[in-house]
DNA sequence: AGCACGCCGACT
DNA sequence: GTCGGCGTGCTC
């Protein structure tokens, strides 16, 4: 008799293709489990896969189905809750399920090799170590002795902490572990967090503690703003928090923080109060192999606290307590390509299916979550003083440029204070947001203007170099002497960007020492870090730089910010850039007199009374953010309204034009609650030789705008122009 | 997205 | 006569 084969489930497999559907295989014999990984064979390829579904029957004719090639049943299958984040974000957002599903994984977990993560060990000291003594190392091993009286204290020792006690920490142990002292243990057991005792928490001020008391008094689900100004101690608010909630418990926390070099400040500033809790942190210049080794350690429990950038929010926690979202009004958390998802929202809805508490902390909230602040539906603490004792908020003062002759750029009053500066030996930093030398090259006898032949934008001078560059595509020529147009040899770089300010300053104040930052001059890697640490080591006077220097470091010497050229963001069409001024600028003022020494902020502008400025000079948000919902609410933006956008480029405007108006009929079609507007062009019409336009829907609530979405997008899938252009939908879009 | 198939212009 | 351009269509 023949044996009759096993029968044979169906699986249905999500794979990273832009398809919406999913694609059914016969299970091989493998026992898979859903959310498991698997290798397929894909037309004529093999593609990685995540099972999402079982089922005895498919409705694929049998002669199509193949069956899965492998299956990674040794590794833990995603599990169902950050597999239904993912579900709903690809719904949400108008991703196919598959790309969203594999975008969230280590790079490693995407490839049809099995994963392989660096080995990370643990080590402890073996009987023999435990029975010797330190003085029979010798004094001259200072490392080994350093780490033998480390493992005597902590008992075990996580790989991860090594790197304090010494850089070389590896010889030095694989000494001793030759020498049969200590023994290594693959880690799956433990990660231990740090080998310093805790730095010991500062008494917490009024603010502090009331709001600490008020977050501990709620359960489950709970959003709250954390609204503190520069210095007023959010960090520490979290900190005390992370260190109460978990405690007594084996439970996990999840910390985003913004996309900028600041993460290791935070991680190293969180390692050292909280030594006890395994950290890791997941963010874009970790290596394939550590990035995937910190997403298992947070997959299986054993990290306690992960600190990461916004793609971390989809991070698999199976004992997530709660959720910290720094800096929450910052742009980086929104992707700005493929699943174009808002990370803090994330969080939000996370939090929520969770059952836990999430905490957003700015000095700026977004104008979103502040709305949201003030119905009531996060509760509000607010830090109004600043945590260190002495230091005071800078004097903040606007400049009438209308009334003052320029020189250069640089108004008389910025001037002199930046020769006070010199003379009393302390710091300035003066903000301009252009780089290059001047960012328009003029024909003064026919008005021609050296623009990009594949952007609708200028070419920016840069002298030194002697090139013209497009700040948007990159492209780059030789700079031009004689006006292509007329012949004119008469050709003036007009306008001020950091690398002429730099100059002017050169000349004005030929003794001070003037260092410039943009992308230009911290192109090297460590080039930033050793400009700050020139700044900390008093080696420089004056700081020329864009907005790169408004974040993070604090420079206790600095006591004046200048700032250059704003007013463009005054009156710009995206209804969000004035709010993203306020936010800039407040931040910058943080940068000024944070020490016992009194800072002092200048700002140029033609429009000193504008109420951006006046609200600023108060430092007061709260008078700002309410100004702005009013006219939001007014003008029907959000939060009062909610939009998607329907983005569309191709090389010829007509094929985005008819794409857009067909979209645009159909919008209109299938709802009358969204509000669809005539397509419109952005600021930057022409990018990279592409033009482009986008089409805006305005809905009164969330769910009105996805309910058209889920009917419009796969109606434009099918449009016969789909596959000629590219589109892409933006739902809560950012920027125009 | 890949990777095929497929039908029209300049080359060993 | 072939090599190769990228338009269209499919992948369980």
């Amino acid at each position: 008799m023949i044996p009759t084969p096993p029968p044979m489930g169906i699986l249905q497999v999500a794979l990273d293709v832009p398809i919406d559907s999913l694609f059914d295989y016969l299970d091989g014999g493998f026992d898979v489990a859903v959310g498991q990984r698997v290798v397929v064979p894909f037309g004529r390829r093999r593609q990685i896969g995540i099972v999402v579904g079982k089922s005895a029957v498919s409705e694929v004719p049998s002669a199509k189905l193949k069956a899965i090639e492998t299956a990674f049943v040794d590794e833990p299958p995603l599990d169902p809750d950050t597999f239904a984040l993912l579900r709903f974000c690809a719904d949400y957002y108008q991703y196919p399920l598959g790309q969203a599903l594999l975008a969230s994984l280590p790079g490693r977990l995407r490839q049809t090799e099995p994963a392989v993560s660096r080995k990370q060990y643990a080590f402890r000291l073996s009987a023999v170590g435990l029975a010797a003594d330190i003085e029979q190392l010798p004094r001259r091993k200072l490392i080994q002795r350093k780490l033998y009286a480390a493992l005597l204290e902590h008992g075990v020792l996580h790989e991860s902490a090594l790197p304090e006690i010494s850089a070389s920490w590896r010889g030095a142990m694989q000494g001793l572990q030759e020498s049969g002292w200590v023994e290594a243990d693959e880690v799956l057991a433990g990660l231990s967090a740090s080998v310093s005792a805790a730095v010991p928490p500062p008494p917490l001020n009024e603010d502090q503690t009331a709001a600490l008391q008020r977050m501990q008094a709620s359960e489950g689900f709970k959003a709250w703003l954390l609204h503190g100004i520069t210095g007023s101690g959010k960090t520490e608010v979290y900190m005390q928090w992370l260190q109460q909630m978990l405690a007594d418990n084996d439970g996990q926390a999840l910390v985003l923080v913004p996309e900028i070099n600041l993460t290791p400040q935070l991680e190293a500033r969180f390692r050292s109060r909280l030594p006890h809790l395994p950290m890791v942190a997941l963010h874009s210049n970790l290596g394939e192999a550590e990035r995937l080794q910190n997403w298992r350690l947070a997959q299986s429990g054993i990290a306690r606290i992960v600190v990461g950038t916004r793609l971390s929010v989809f991070t698999p926690l199976p004992r997530l307590r709660l959720v910290i979202v720094d800096e929450e009004h910052d742009g980086s958390y929104k992707q700005q390509d493929s699943m174009r998802y808002h990370a803090r929202d994330v969080a939000m809805v996370r939090a929520q299916r969770a059952k836990v508490p999430i905490v957003l902390g700015s000095a700026t909230p977004s104008l979103e979550t502040w709305h949201n602040a003030q119905t009531g539906k996060y509760g509000l603490l607010t830090l109004q003083n600043r945590a260190v004792a002495k230091s005071q908020l800078p004097r903040i003062g606007c400049i009438d440029t209308n009334r003052v002759e320029l020189q250069d750029g640089l108004s008389p009053a910025l001037i002199e204070a930046l020769r006070q500066r010199l003379e009393r030996k302390e710091q300035s930093l003066l903000f301009i947001n252009r780089r290059g030398y001047s960012p328009v090259l003029l024909c003064n006898a026919c008005h021609w203007i050296a623009s990009c032949t594949r952007c609708s934008s200028r070419l920016v001078v840069h002298l030194r170099q002697s090139r013209l560059r497009c700040h948007h595509c990159g492209h780059e020529q030789k700079i031009v002497r004689q006006c292509p147009s007329c012949g004119n040899a008469d050709l003036h770089p007009t306008g001020h960007g950091t690398q002429r300010l730099e100059e002017t300053l050169a000349r004005l104040f030929p003794m001070a020492r003037i260092q410039r930052v943009d992308r230009d001059s911290t192109r090297r890697k460590e080039a930033l870090a050793d400009i700050l640490q020139a700044v900390h080591a008093d080696e420089i006077d004056i700081l020329v730089g864009t907005q790169m220097l408004a974040k993070g470091h604090d420079f206790p010497n600095l006591t004046l910010v200048g700032v250059v050229d704003t007013d463009s963001a005054l009156f710009s069409p995206d209804f969000r850039a004035a709010e993203r001024l306020f936010a800039q600028l407040m931040q910058v003022s943080g940068r000024a007199g944070r020490a016992d020494k009194p800072g002092e902020v200048l700002i140029q502008t033609t429009f000193p009374e504008h109420n951006l400025f006046n609200a600023l000079r108060k430092h007061d948000y709260v008078a700002y953010a309410d100004s702005q919902l009013q006219e939001r609410q007014l003008a029907q933006f959000p939060p009062y309204a909610f939009l998607a956008l329907l983005r569309a480029e191709a090389n010829q405007y007509s094929l985005v034009q008819d794409f857009l108006n067909d979209a645009l009929v159909l919008a209109r079609q299938l709802s009358e609650h969204v509000l669809t507007y005539d397509p419109v062009r952005p600021q930057m019409e022409k990018l990279k030789g592409m033009e482009r336009a986008y089409l805006l829907m305005q809905g009164e609530s969330r769910l009105q705008i996805q309910q058209l979405l889920r009917q419009l997008v796969p109606q434009l899938r099918a449009h016969p122009l789909a596959s000629k252009l590219r589109w892409t939908v933006d739902v809560d879009p950012l920027e125009f």
